[in-house]
RNA sequence: CGCGAGAUGGAGCAGUCUGGUAGCUCGUCGGGCUCAUAACCCGAAGGUCGUUGGUUCAAAUCCUUCUCUCGCAA
């Protein structure tokens, strides 16, 4: 029976962590986690996605503030090896080496693609046709260390940010049932990461929210598509902010500026994008509600049917 | 007490500044028309304008209490 120490965070950790859990070869003796945060206008204390999992099975929860000078607790728990997923922070190189088997990181693309922070939005806004989940050594370098199994997933044109977190999300408890055993026993080979095509994905910033709609007609799409789920793309409308919340594509070709809103189909508004008409499902005005394109459309006065989305305030 | 927006028939909104007839785009129901579209035409039902108290001859509208929703910031 191996000890393992678990390290993540949010919710796509929590399916490795449950999956680590089902088998019966190791023992999950600790799970380390970021510190409960502050959320939303109210401020509430929330725990941890991973955290509250690990309450559940009755788990020691550890949730250093800043583990880079705070590990000693997690040294102190003595286990055999250390798997992460999403934690949140930089392991020092003294917990790295601190466990007979090491630590292993699962990680949401397929490296050296998509280092960092945001590997599944990233996927999808660069219009990647495919992405899976990497097990690979960690290094003090993020997320650069040796690959030790790879599993492979398609990204279909429709797929968000949000299917395509689910999907990860089954493949990468598959990627640990299947590479897991043949990792204690030895059996594996390291593979060394190709340096020159490395990309980074890091997280979202501000001004990425912001979707530029004079952008090419995949390009708008796929930027869309990427941010579904969080943090949501946005553009403005009346000169407040319209959150797009979902989109789909049509072959409708059309003549016109981009953002002119040409009427309904379905309950989706037609949108011009680069000539090409882009329906936008879910819409989500400032101080609104998410509604659909036709409920959207419905509250319009007239003249506001003749307002355009655009990509920059005023 | 972090900043801000909002609550109006079943849905999404206007009306509030400048108090005085409940409005728009849909949906629903009834009827008509029809080989096109988010179909079209005629008619109908449906709202104590979120809650409390106040000002006024008169409050959706002004002041006030509370509740809930959402955007931003974290």
């Amino acid at each position: 029976m191996k000890k393992v120490i678990f390290m993540g965070t949010p919710d796509f950790a929590c399916s490795i962590l449950k999956t680590l859990l089902k088998l019966d070869y190791l023992q999950v003796v600790a799970v380390v986690s970021q510190p409960d945060k502050k959320v939303g206008r109210k401020q509430e204390v929330v725990a941890t996605p991973v955290k509250v999992v690990a309450l559940e099975n009755n788990i020691r929860v550890i949730q250093p503030i800043n583990i880079k000078t705070d590990y000693q607790q997690v040294i102190d728990v003595q286990a055999d090896l250390v798997i992460t997923c999403a934690y949140g922070q930089i392991v020092p190189q003294i917990l790295l080496d601190a466990f007979e088997y090491g630590c292993i990181n699962v990680h949401a693309s397929l490296l050296p693609k998509h280092r960092g922070g945001a590997p599944i939005h990233m996927a999808i806004i660069n219009g990647d046709s495919e992405s899976g989940v990497t097990i690979m050594r960690m290094v003090k370098k993020m997320d650069a260390g040796n690959m030790l199994y790879v599993k492979k997933v398609a990204i279909d044109i429709e797929d968000c940010q949000v299917s395509l977190h689910d999907k990860l999300m089954v493949v990468g408890s598959d990627a640990i049932i299947e590479f897991l055993p043949d990792f204690f026993e030895g059996n594996f080979i390291e593979q060394v990461q190709d340096e020159s095509l490395v990309t980074i994905a890091s997280n979202i910033s501000k001004q990425m929210e912001l979707i530029n709609i004079e952008n090419s007609y995949m390009s708008v799409y796929k930027h869309i598509k990427g941010l579904v789920g969080w943090p949501v793309g946005f553009m403005y409308f009346n000169n407040k902010k319209i959150k797009i919340h979902q989109v789909s594509i049509s072959d409708e070709v059309v003549e016109g500026e981009n953002g002119s809103i040409l009427g309904l189909f379905n309950n989706s508004i037609k949108v011009i994008v680069d000539n090409r008409v882009m329906l936008f499902d879910l819409v989500q005005l400032e101080g609104k509600k998410v509604v659909s394109g036709k409920e959207f459309y419905n509250g319009l006065q007239k003249v506001q049917k003749e307002l355009k989305l655009i990509s920059y305030a005023k």
